[in-house]
DNA sequence: CCCGGAATGTGACCAGGTCACAGATCCGAA
DNA sequence: TTCGGATCTGTGACCTGGTCACATTCCGGG
């Protein structure tokens, strides 16, 4: 069955372009699997299907910070960045959801590259963006306080519902702060009455609050 | 006279393709002069051919972080990010010395994107290079110390002689912290006989301590 | 020699990360 | 059903670093 045929973002693509990849494998992965770890080295460019992978860094405290997450038709630009500019993984990869990724062989990429106009614009336009979204993570980290970008987080998991299951410790490693801190914080906020808190679940009770928070600066 | 002759990344490029560029005109800035600041659009991809050009942010507060640096031969990847995934510029660009810098406009830039493979290796190595130490940046702001960044910074300022010529405040900036807790830690390290501080110049005096403390993590 | 601006010094305070534990809750095995 | 370990959450003490409000000091030009 063809794969390519699921992303539209391949419409793009010649016939035989598609072809050839349709004949790659797809990677299936469970919850919790890791994709790649710092030190790794790049085997190809990295292409979801379904599900989600999540990229993230770690510090030497143990701290982690999540620095994008790559849902159905995105790439991993991690590996963009290994196969041109040749430099290992410095960050970690591990699936948040079953997902189903192919992997295009190094050599197969840079063919690609350099003969389809398509191809080219479909990894640079993502690597751009990915580019464009790490800066504003480390303008976040940077200047933002605590309370912005852990009320920007629980709009964001909460997905327009009212609720989201997580735990604070997950919750901290998303937005690099520590458990202590984003339990303290969520504390507080129940005191206020913006959301409400129980064991591996956080429920909104007054989203306008947050996105005031997560709006200011 | 032929600017291109005078970048050995360009040496790649065919002999129609630099006459092309040469054809350019050179622009020269002051120290102190904006490239861009944040809002602006992109016009043209950015080639330095001399002098330094320092990219940064700029936070709510006013505090500021330097991004990277571009020196000759170097280009200004906001100006990719811009072209390639047509953002505005989000950061804040100003010339640290003179410098001279050629501008490549968007059309000319996307046709030798597609055209040339060596001037898009060199396009997207450089990219790749970015983004690279951009999230060891990221890394170092979310998770390192300040003594690391600020002892890291010295040396590198230094330039392997032992004084650096920069107020606090530049400094502050150039790390992403403030003026105050800057001139406190170089107090500090005043009394240990790390350094010495006089009005707008450092003397390394034990260079070794410092490389220790940008070592540790 | 004086004066204004630039650079630096200083104390008080606040936000947030760290450490060391203490409870609380859940879940599977006996 | 009950027990025990694992997972999740609560809490106080402490430290680093950013912020605010000023006070000093230094330097060059008139």
């Amino acid at each position: 069955m063809s794969w390519t045929a699921r992303l539209p973002e391949l419409d793009a693509l010649s016939e035989r372009e598609r072809e050839g990849l349709d004949r790659l494998g797809v990677m299936r992965l469970s919850r919790g699997d890791v994709v790649f770890r710092p030190g790794d080295s790049v085997q190809g460019y990295a292409l979801v299907l379904d599900g989600q992978i999540d990229v993230s860094l770690t510090g030497a405290s143990g701290r982690e910070i999540l620095l994008y997450s790559v849902r159905p038709g995105q790439s991993c630009i991690q590996s963009t960045l290994g196969l041109l500019g040749s430099e290992d993984y410095s960050a970690e990869a591990t699936a948040r959801s079953e997902t189903e990724l192919v992997l295009i062989p190094k050599a197969r990429f840079l063919d690609l590259i350099d003969r389809s106009t398509a191809f080219r614009g479909l990894v640079f336009n993502a690597f751009a963006d990915r580019m464009q979204t790490m800066m504003h993570l480390l303008e976040k980290v940077a200047f933002q306080k605590l309370d912005t970008r852990l009320a920007e987080r629980l709009l964001d998991l909460a997905q327009g519902s009212d609720r989201v299951r997580i735990t604070h410790a997950d919750l901290a490693s998303q937005i690099g702060s520590s458990r202590e801190v984003v339990s303290r914080r969520l504390e507080r906020w129940a005191r206020a009455g913006y959301l409400t808190v129980s064991r591996g679940e956080i429920a909104l009770t007054d989203p306008g609050a947050l996105r005031a928070m997560a709006a200011e600066m």
